[in-house]
DNA sequence: GAAGTCCTTATGTCCGGACAAAGCGTTGAC
DNA sequence: GTCAACGCTTTGTCCGGACATAAGGACTTC
């Protein structure tokens, strides 16, 4: 009789021991330092599935801090997946791999921070009308002036996407050398627009004979789509992006949690 | 000379007037209790974009509450993308359209929450030895049992996905008439075992004759695909699935916020 | 051995207070 | 008119305390 993959996990029972300390001359806020020294403990392996935490009321008073310091400290890690907390048990590790954030940011930062080395092509930087689609996810009247923005994406010399990008032309100028030299989001950034959120729609097709010829892809290849508008931190829409993906070199991966 | 569109938004300095009460006789937290009427104020109108919500501090004595409450059911409309905190300004509605959470659930009930009435069709329920990638997904040795469990979900009577799903074998039995009538995640739960979080990859291929002709789609039509490996809350992988939608017919809608 | 009860444990909720930091508007200097 | 300084406003951080609630383990009964 094979004993059950799915035995209750035997917690334990000792609290890890960590070097714990935080720094009150420090500008970064108490529970941030102590947030980033358990995610450290996770990641190095000092904490493991399974691991307890050492309970909240003996945490803050080991480390000097007030226990809602330290609840907001776990709390962060709560939601990135990290930990998990169980009334009656404590506080125990769920995952030691810490996932990418899911949040809005750009396809630029993401290949610049997975090492792909992305350069960027544009193909195409005017002004024209609103196609209805563009004019109705950025609440303009229909065949209002727009910025246009074509550009080919490539990771290691490859092409890896086509991204069409429409902003409200008022809002500011995007010189090609500077959409060749770093990405939009930060470009507006750069220009004083708080990005706040973007409602995104992910898809597939098979490609056009001008996406295809683009991306290096045989004709009616499947391309991963993706649509978005973002808004800044007023909710106004001030960009509709129409991205197509080589489904053969570009996958979304994101961690989900269950919450509630 | 046309006004710019992107003028700076002029705030609304006087606070919105709500009707905002709570019930200290009920078993709902008080802090979700007035999360649940700032929403609805925003949902119906009451709210918009730009409204003002009153500080905090007058908001609490307002309400009979202390202002750590207050700022809990704050804090989680924030983390929603509803509503925006600024420093000296105050708290202001961002979105008045309720998205639906970006968390990990399943088809079966999304779709039944999008109303498109999902019916499940159990194509294949067996035993069998893991294929390798399986294994290394659920942390199984090669070729040890798993189930494995192949549904075709219709909506409105037409298919719309092909769901392939490996659990481990000894996890919980699959019986076929209990994948039909409802979705996987639920019956998981209903045997006690907690989901906690996924690894999602969601890409696009064109599909293969088996896959085109389950899904009623043209011969090697793009598809869009999607590979998840779920944990229970101790952190143990409890499913593998790898999904297949008809692009025609599905995409992944979500909002995503910038953080920090 | 299984089920129910009770106790312990630790998180969840809530309170009230104080001070720091960032944003905005106003004022004064040039 | 522009820029810098100042003051006011409001959120962000932190504190310490108390009580409620859910989960797990131990004990008792059948």
């Amino acid at each position: 009789m094979m004993p059950s993959r799915y035995a209750p996990s035997v917690p334990k029972h000792e609290p890890a021991q960590l070097r714990l300390a935080v720094d009150r001359a420090s500008p970064v806020p108490l529970y941030f330092q102590l947030a980033r020294q358990l995610e450290a403990a996770i990641e190095d392996g000092a904490l493991t599935p399974g691991s307890l935490l050492g309970n909240e009321i003996e945490l803050a008073a080991s480390l000097g801090l007030s226990r809602p310091t330290v609840r907001q400290a776990i709390r962060s890690l709560v939601d990135k997946g990290l930990l998990v907390r169980r009334r009656g048990v404590g506080t125990q590790v769920v995952h030691t791999d810490v996932a990418r954030p899911l949040e809005l940011s750009s396809l630029y930062d993401d290949l610049a921070a997975a090492g792909l080395h992305p350069t960027t092509r544009v193909l195409h930087n005017t002004r024209g009308p609103a196609p209805a689609e563009v004019a109705a996810a950025l609440g303009l009247p229909e065949s209002c002036q727009v910025s246009v923005v074509h550009r080919l994406r490539l990771t290691r010399g490859e092409p890896m996407a086509y991204l069409c990008n429409y902003l409200p032309s008022d809002l500011l100028e995007l010189p090609t050398a500077e959409l060749e030299s770093s990405g939009l989001y930060a470009l507006m950034r750069r220009h004083g627009i708080t990005l706040h959120s973007a409602q995104q729609s992910v898809g597939a097709r098979s490609g056009s004979a001008e996406e295809c010829g683009l991306l290096g892809e045989p004709a009616g290849a499947a391309l991963l789509t993706m649509r978005r508008i973002s808004y800044d931190d007023r909710g106004r829409p001030v960009e509709y992006g129409a991205h197509v993906y080589r489904a053969s070199r570009y996958t979304f991966e994101f961690r989900l949690l269950v919450r509630g």
